[in-house]
DNA sequence: CGGCTGATTGAGCTATGTCAAGGGCAGTGG
DNA sequence: CCACTGCCCTTGACATAGCTCAATCAGCCG
């Protein structure tokens, strides 16, 4: 990929990012020593099972979080866009990938070295509690995700899911995905993941257009997404 | 519940828990300020929804964390033993606890004040980083369990559990759980659980005595639980 | 105009949930 | 020591959500 050149100190993403935390310094010191690459949509940006270099930050696009089981399913644990850290935990724990980083679109990404990150972790308190905040959240709302697979059914998901993703999506209005990430999001297969959708829209509770949702009636899908609470 | 009396100082469980990254004079420190009680079997230590006052350790016995729903189903998300904490995540991020905690047989556990807790957090390095680790850790696992949960049979989340049970109760050598617990914790119920544990008992991979489980063959637990993987 | 990728739709099939009816064992009280 | 009671565990019959497989369609690109 040709190498984009986005400037840490006047990144658009840095407000909502953990960067936010750090002085201008500190920042500087960031741009200095990250590098830059575009991702084409379906590239992998990191394997699971590898060993991180450095923590990758979002500058645009978004990008899946998932596992690929032997069969060739998918499921997508967390879509991460502009201003998110991806890799992050591997960095902090020393192992290799629990989950591989995908391009759900042509994305930017810039790639913070290890060493950076880990002398930021010691020297900025509060980026430190900032990241240790953001796993609890983590781990909080993939906890929610385990008993809402194991006791929502899948219509009861997706409303929910859409409910997520819209807000995910917010600035574009529509939200971009195929039916088989939808699926692999919520935990179902594309065939059934389509007959929601299409009930939804029958519904009147989304829209399509060019295959991507709209949401219309946001309170009739919370009122689905939470039929089994 | 009559006040029992462990000493932080002499803790069996200290070795194995979060604490051992303290000093003698901070482990003094915790001793004094702590409070400490007995959890009969299915007596609640806390509930979802409501704020933190101080940290738990279990002293002995075991908890389970779960996720109650309307209907009554519950999601059990981890199962915590002598020497783990419980409910730091809510005093990390000042929210209101995400599961509720239950006795899954009578349990010691014992109360660190929240105060106490932060200036530890504060003040010992060693001990803020395990417990990021920690928390890690528990993310990665919660996640494993979302893939789980969604794309492989009963039939293999039992294997696993099993498999992860036993580690838990290596010490007891029965895996010492009612098959709804056994139900809840791998997202199924009551009835499939129980067929499930008799085909394996037909199989000879475990054997049953007085309701509790014991794994003759791992190996074969194993492959069956990897079999979708 | 093909050819490709993703969306749809239809027709079974099956794993797993639901409901209902015992069965056994441990603890309790007489 | 025996009967009683209350958990759980177990089993069977049945219902169904959601998966699989297969065929077709629709938009898009070279």
């Amino acid at each position: 990929m040709r190498m984009p050149h986005p400037e840490c100190t006047t990144c658009k993403s840095r407000g909502s990012s953990l960067f936010n935390f750090c002085s201008c310094a500190e920042t500087e010191k960031i741009n200095l020593s990250k590098t830059c690459n575009i991702y084409k949509k379906d590239q992998v940006v990191f394997h699971e099972n590898v060993f991180p270099i450095g923590l990758f930050c979002i500058n645009s696009g978004s990008i899946k979080l998932s596992k690929i089981f032997s069969t060739g399913k998918e499921q997508i644990l967390r879509i991460a866009r502009a201003g998110d850290f991806i890799g992050y935990r591997s960095l902090i724990t020393n192992d290799p990938y629990s989950v591989t980083a995908t391009a759900l679109e042509d994305s930017t990404i810039c790639l913070i070295p290890k060493g950076e990150f880990h002398e930021l972790m010691q020297t900025n308190k509060n980026f430190y509690e900032a990241l240790l905040a953001t796993i609890c959240k983590e781990l909080e709302s993939t906890e929610t995700k385990v008993s809402e697979i194991a006791y929502k059914p899948v219509r009861g998901r997706i409303a929910e899911a859409l409910l997520l993703l819209a807000n995910i999506y917010k600035k574009e209005e529509y939200i971009n995905l195929t039916r088989e990430d939808l699926a692999s999001f919520v935990g179902t297969v594309k065939e059934t993941a389509i007959r929601v959708v299409s009930e939804f829209k029958d519904e009147k509770l989304i829209s399509i257009d060019k295959r991507r949702i709209k949401i219309i009636n946001s309170k009739g899908l919370l009122q689905i997404s939470n039929l089994y609470d």
